[in-house]
Order: C-alpha cells, then structure tokens, then sequence
DNA sequence: GCCGTTTTCGGCCCGACTGTTTTCAGTCG
C-alpha cells in the first residue's frame, strides 16, 4: 500500500524559514548588512506572529513592524510558490554548500564573502585545503592567527554528530502521527529514555502492517511490528539502551530464561511466557520497574533488584523556574508575560536573570521597581536576578555591591570559547568564590548540534561547588540540555546542588522544563537535589 | 529593506572579545 502524504500547507516557519536564508544569501553577496538586517527581522517576525501568513494580504502584512511592501510581495510569493524570485537569483549565484559554511565557528557572513569571492571557496573541504595552503592568511583582514581559528572552526564543525534535536524528533514524531493513529504505536529507544539528542526514532507498532512501510521508508523511523499480548517485551527491548538490555539479560538468564522481543523463552525446553506490559516483566523478575530515563547500565538494574530504585523527581516537583529573560535584555517576554506564566503553571517564583551585558547596573534598579509592582498583581512572585557574565579575563559584568542586592544571581561564561582548560575552569572557579554567585549557568556552554563544550574541568567545577555552596545549573533548553547527565549524576554524589532553569526567553519556553526534569531524572535526581523544588522562604534562605 | 518623519533620507541594538590593526572590523550572544 502506497502512503502519500497530502500537499503540505505553507506554514508560518516555512515563510520564516526562506526568509533567513535569504538573509544568508545576502550576508554572503556582500549586501548592505542593514537589508541583511531586515530579512532577519521579517524571518524573526512571521516565526512569532500567532496567525498563519498564507491567508493574508500584502496590505495586512505591511501593517507587522519589519515588513514592508517589498518583503510582503516575497512572502505572498512564497505563500503561492513555497520560493521568491529575489531568492532564486541569488541562489542561482551562490551554491547551498557555501552557505553551510556559516556553520562554522568564527566564521560569519563578511569573512565568508571574502573566502568565497576571492579565493572561490564553494565547500569544507574547499576551505580546507586553502586553510592547509596557508592561503587564508595572505587575504587582507586576515593573519596567521584567523587562519588557525578557522581550522579549529573546522575540526569542530566536523566533530558535531548528526543528530536530531528534541524538537526536530518532535516534528519527525508529527509526521508518524499523521499516519498512524496514536493508540497504535508508542515511541521508544533513545526519545523515551530522555537523551539528549536523538539518532534514530524508534517507534513500537501493534496491530496489522498498515502504514509500517512508509515510517521506515519515507521518514527513517525503526518501526517494530508486535502483538498486544507481547507488547512489553517489545517495547521493553525496542527502548533499551544495549547496556541495560544486556545487564537485564543477565538477571533473566539467571532465572533460566533469554529476553527477547516476544518475551521470556525458557533456556530449557524454549516455552515462550508473553507480557503485555513492561510492568509485567519486571514483576516477573522480581525487579521494580526501572524508569526509562535509568536504562543506561550504570547499576540501576542490581538496584532495581534491591528494589532500592531512587525515587525520581518529577516536574510537578517544581516550584519554580530560576533561569529567564525579558525585553530588558534579549527576551521577548515583558515582566508582566512572565508572572502570567508563572501563575498558569502553578509557580511560586520565577527568577528574572537578564544578561548583565545588556542591562546597566542603573537599569537593574529600575527593574526591581517594575519587578516589586508586577508581584503585587501575581501569585508567581519574580525574584530579582541577573544572569551575569563571567568575562573572559575571569571579572564579573556586575561589582559586588550590584550583586548584594540581587535574590538569585546566575554567573555565566558567554565568550572566550577557544581558552585553554585551564583558563575557562579558573574562570569559573574564581566566579564560584564570590559569595553572591548562586548558580553556574550552562556549565559546559554546548550548543546540541551547532557548537561543542568549552573546554572545562567539570572534576574542578563541581569540586568547588561542593566547596563554596554553589548550585550547578541543568538549562532546560533542548537546544542546551546542558550540564549532561553522567555530570549531574556526580555532581549530586559531590553533594552539589542542580538548579533547573528554562533559560526562557517567550513565555512557551517555560515549558521547556520538562527537559530540564528528562535530564535531571536521567542523572537520577530526587527532588531534594533539585534547588527549585524548595518553597520560595526556603530558596531566599538558602540563596543569602 | 524598513521606518519615521525633520515628508524623502539617515539611522538602523549593543557590548565583549578577538585579531588585525595603529583606531577598527567582524563575530557572537
């Protein structure tokens, strides 16, 4: 049976999506970097509006700040073509392997204008080879030392897995839905265990074949085909990890039976005992259910065993979210948007931290006052905050009596990637030691599938946090998910405590929780490891 | 390219950082 999809409907991001790369074009053409500007901004604008593009008018599209009569005929194009004709010119111009290029770190628009139009640069391995020729160096604007910034832009570039994100498996998972109806299949492998990045989507189907093919063809999903009656073998085995099934190998192996995806087979005889769920599995091997988030080998099964499982924390755990941003710095979120979404979540506080680049220290008490008249109307009290950098010769953005007067103060490191170890580790050290340092933001600084850690002695870090009473922070935004599992995991064996922040900028991130707390399970949190799972009294007496 | 007027062109977010420069340009967040 031949599954087609039907013609798809030119969405919001689609409209968004053209646009951006339109503004890539240009930025590569050399164009004027204010009409750059502006395809970046009309891109920013369609992604945000609430209502879809394709069913209105040039007239009504003028009206949205950052569009005017020219973008608003391109977008009418798009809507009518999926492309426009400005963007066809260029790109019949500048070919889509060069624009990859500004994938990579240190490279941006004006230096790849001039790689491409003077030394015909169309590919990585172009940029490569001219890199390995030293001919970079002999361009104006460029020495020696960029020519070695750019290789190790490179071996960066090329060291990023090609995986997806959560939100790119979401929209894969969409795509399934579309399909099959969702009381016919679950997902499982690597998504349901709650990693980070996910290679491949892993699905478990039952009933008949109707519509497998086209998952496994057209969209790359592992479908796994099962009965109802065998169906917690199955998902059981299709969630993994290999370590995990191997180790629970071992237990049934020692009770005379192998695990396999239709069930236990007695070793002796092969009698097959059917399950239908996970549940019954375990009970049966007389283990307590091991959440998905722990199936990693790393001793939850002789635990399980023990029934001596950690008693994970959950997101209604939460009070609170202490990482966000508002249009004081680069949020898209007034105070106000930030108190209402508190309040729709049931939070007790949310922590202001705008980036301390963006906002004075004068402007920091405006701020508070705007803070203090927002609480007044809200059960979600916002508590006053910064997100500070951690400048790159180890200072703080803001003096110390700035500092005093904040309720939560993340310290973040946000430039100065390519330091040495040991000078990116001291750097956060030393901010560790400042008594109105509360949490380390985004510890590593990884960006999931566009930029690798810094280098950073995490041993240290966490040692000093222990020693200094200073929360670690597991950033929530799946493009972060950043302090990684294993490190959170030892992180609370050092006695160190996680704060859990969105690091929101519009309000639908504070959703983003729910990977905070995938993470913080996977790293085999209780609640008492979690900073904002304290009341606001107790978080006010422990941040002072 | 957009916008707001000072109705017809000049300014557009900005600060830290780095590398290339002798005072600035490009990248990044």
């Amino acid at each position: 049976m031949i599954m087609r999809r039907p013609e798809r409907q030119v969405t919001n991001r689609d409209v968004a999506e053209r646009l951006a790369f339109m503004a890539s074009l240009l930025g590569i053409a050399g164009e004027d970097r204010y009409r750059v500007a502006a395809y970046e901004r009309a891109a920013r604008q369609i992604d945000r509006l609430s209502m879809p593009v394709v069913g209105l008018g040039e007239e009504e599209l003028t009206r949205i700040p950052g569009i005017g009569e020219r973008i608003a005929r391109d977008i009418r194009e798009i809507a009518d073509t999926g492309t426009f004709e400005g963007l066809q010119e260029l790109q019949a111009v500048i070919p889509g392997s060069v624009v990859d290029l500004l994938g990579i770190p240190g490279i941006g628009p004006k230096t790849l204008h001039i790689l491409y139009e003077r030394l015909g640069i169309r590919t990585l391995d172009d940029l490569e080879r001219a890199v390995r020729g030293r001919r970079l160096r002999t361009l104006p604007g460029f020495g020696a030392k960029k020519e070695e910034a750019i290789r190790r832009g490179i071996e960066q570039f090329r060291k990023i897995p090609d995986r997806m994100t959560r939100p790119q498996a979401d929209a894969a998972l969409a795509e399934v839905a579309a399909v099959l109806p969702g009381d016919r299949y679950t997902v499982a492998g690597s998504y349901r265990r709650g990693v980070s990045t996910i290679g491949r989507l892993a699905i478990v189907v039952t009933g008949d074949r109707d519509g497998i093919s086209a998952l496994s063809g057209d969209l790359g999903v592992d479908a796994r085909l099962t009965m109802s009656n065998r169906y917690g073998s199955a998902l059981l085995c299709a969630t993994g990890s290999a370590g995990f099934l191997e180790r629970l190998g071992e237990v049934a192996a020692g009770q005379g039976y192998r695990l396999t995806p239709d069930g236990l087979v007695e070793i002796e005889g092969g009698r097959l005992r059917e399950f239908a769920s996970e549940e019954e599995v375990f009970s049966f091997l007389g283990m307590e259910v091991v959440p998905p988030e722990l199936r990693e080998d790393r001793g939850e099964v002789e635990l399980a065993l023990r029934h001596a499982l950690p008693d994970l924390v959950d997101l209604s755990d939460l009070r609170g979210d202490l990482h966000s941003h508002t249009t004081w710095s680069d949020g898209r979120q007034s105070l106000e948007d930030v108190a209402e979404a508190g309040d729709a979540r049931g939070y007790e506080y949310i922590a202001i931290t705008d980036h301390s680049s963006r906002v004075r220290a004068e402007d920091l008490e405006r701020q508070q006052t705007g803070i203090e008249r927002v609480n007044r109307q809200h059960d979600c009290q916002l508590l006053t905050g910064s997100e500070v950098d951690i400048r790159s010769d180890g200072t703080l953005g803001y003096p110390d009596r700035v500092l005093a007067d904040l309720d939560v103060v993340v310290a973040s490191v946000h430039s100065g990637f390519s330091q040495d170890l040991d000078v990116v580790t001291r750097r956060i050290l030393t901010a560790m030691e400042n008594e109105h340092v509360d949490i380390i933001g985004h510890p590593t600084g990884r960006l999931l599938g566009r930029r690798p850690p810094y280098a950073v002695d995490l041993e240290r870090v966490m040692a000093q946090a222990a020693a200094t009473g200073t929360a670690l922070e597991i950033n929530a935004s799946p493009h972060r998910l950043d302090l990684d599992d294993i490190y959170i995991k030892r992180a609370k064996e050092m006695g160190v405590k996680l704060a859990a922040g969105t690091d929101a900028h519009r309000t639908c991130e504070f959703s983003n929780m729910r990977y905070g707390i995938m993470l913080a399970r996977r790293g085999w949190c209780t609640p008492d490891d979690i900073l904002n799972t304290l009341s606001l009294s107790a978080l006010m007496e422990w941040t002072s």
